[in-house]
DNA sequence: TTGTAAGCGTTATCAT
DNA sequence: ATGATAACGCTTACAA
């Protein structure tokens, strides 16, 4: 494969001028920035990451270890890293840990070694110790959907149940009683925990929870807007629905607009939404 | 980071030696080695797998692109290839195209430039062309799910409905009349294909075909075995069954056992069975 | 068995 | 604006 050398040596000038075309610098002359995209052009040159990694001390690339990506949830959550990072130019690396201590430690050792810029760790079965310590040795590393005391401040995960309690229940105060609940139909523990936070507030203040009352759709907007037109064929009179999440809760204002209900209030956060 | 300098410092020998005895190499001392272990713990060495990549000339590293991991498809197949790659030591780099030419052909110059020991196309969107160029320059290209006669030694792709509509005839020609089918319950076109073939098989030979004698589980061994479950509720006097997969399969013949059915004969391939 | 040193493909400093 | 060249961290002849 070609080197920047070729290409210096093609476009008859040094590698420096080559590497300052390559890397848009300011100071290159019209004519050298034609002679080597052509030269590039001409023999296929692909700039090996290996070496820049190697000599600007970054890889451009966020490390992220999930149980499973065949997973959806997995899938999910690598989606949603995916499009935080693109933005800036960042690429992921996965791996996966399999639900094994010794996998999940061999991916996270497989990032550190490619020196990633971030690293985002998903790890069941590591213990504590091993967490810390991995976490003390990469600065940028973040470890999802578990708390360890030691390293809070690294440590992001949500509380599904309390959150959709939350939202319910700032429903409930107020004033609304009859309220549906928009939730995924992925058999995920979140849209679980999420559901049963919307059951237990509303039993907490003695209102009727049915399953007439729930309608589910896929976690996006279109599955909101349709869970939400099962809901209204429901004729169940409800004045407030909570969500399972933000775009779901998208889905439902769009549903809600079609059928010309005017939403007199919207407040979202946490993936939850009174209408 | 602690580099290998370092190591050989404070182990006391060359960084050459260092390198001997990370990479297990048989000219060691038992004494360098043992200093050179120390010394590895005492600063917490990791080997920069971009140097090693640039010096070696291998990355060890396999890329795959697909449309987007979160879709559960793609995680299967991430996970198949993972699978497959995970005893030879390599690991995986994974792009989402997201159903964009543009992001698909992004996706694949990273890898490149990552000089990837080899690489796994999902691509939909790029043109023929694109793709051929790209193979050229990557010897180690493989697209997947799509054929180009120019390069239909570098496709790999599954032609569902013929494969389930074969064994379905086989299971036929066998005698069978009553034949039912296991089904996987994931929304994606491998499903619904493969089904497609079953039925048609079946009409084609005039049988009866009924939602009734189609049982859906998650694709997986245990899926297959509650699929069949369902099925054997039923009391179809079914004499055969097609499966979705080889590992449906493997539930189906575990459930037919607790059942203490004899299973007569087993045939497999191309993810299907007969019973 | 060990060490010295060249080289992998870049970037960036320093002259010019 | 351009070119030499050192440096990044590692592997691997080649010598000793």
């Amino acid at each position: 494969m070609a080197t920047i050398k070729d290409v210096a040596r093609i476009a008859g000038v040094s590698v420096a001028t080559v590497s300052r075309v390559i890397n848009k610098s300011p100071k290159a002359s019209k004519a050298s920035i034609v002679a080597v995209e052509a030269a590039m052009a001409e023999v296929g040159y692909r700039p090996n990451a290996a070496a820049r990694a190697l000599v600007s001390q970054s890889s451009n690339i966020i490390g992220v270890t999930v149980g499973d990506v065949s997973d959806p949830f997995f899938g999910q959550m690598v989606k949603s890293i995916d499009d935080c990072v693109r933005p800036s130019g960042k690429h992921l690396l996965i791996g996966n840990g399999y639900h094994d201590a010794n996998t999940e430690k061999e991916a996270i050792e497989l990032l550190i070694n490619n020196r990633v810029d971030g690293l985002v760790v998903h790890a069941k079965r590591l213990s504590d110790d091993q967490l810390i310590a991995f976490a003390k040795e990469q600065p940028s590393m973040v470890l999802i959907n578990r708390r360890i005391d030691a390293i809070s401040n690294r440590c992001v995960s949500l509380d599904n149940y309390r959150g959709a309690y939350l939202a319910t229940e700032h429903l409930i105060k107020n004033g609304h009683t009859q309220i549906g609940y928009i939730c995924s139909d992925h058999n995920i523990e979140d849209c679980h925990s999420r559901r049963q936070g919307y059951i237990d507030a509303m039993k907490a203040y003695k209102l009727d929870v049915t399953d007439n009352n729930i309608a589910y759709g896929k976690p996006d907007e279109e599955g909101g807007e349709h869970a939400m037109i099962y809901l209204l064929g429901r004729g169940l009179n409800l004045t407030a629905v909570a969500c399972y999440s933000d775009s779901m809760a998208a889905g439902v204002i769009a549903s809600l607009d079609d059928n010309g209900i005017h939403v007199p209030l919207t407040f979202q956060s946490s993936g939850l939404m009174t209408a």
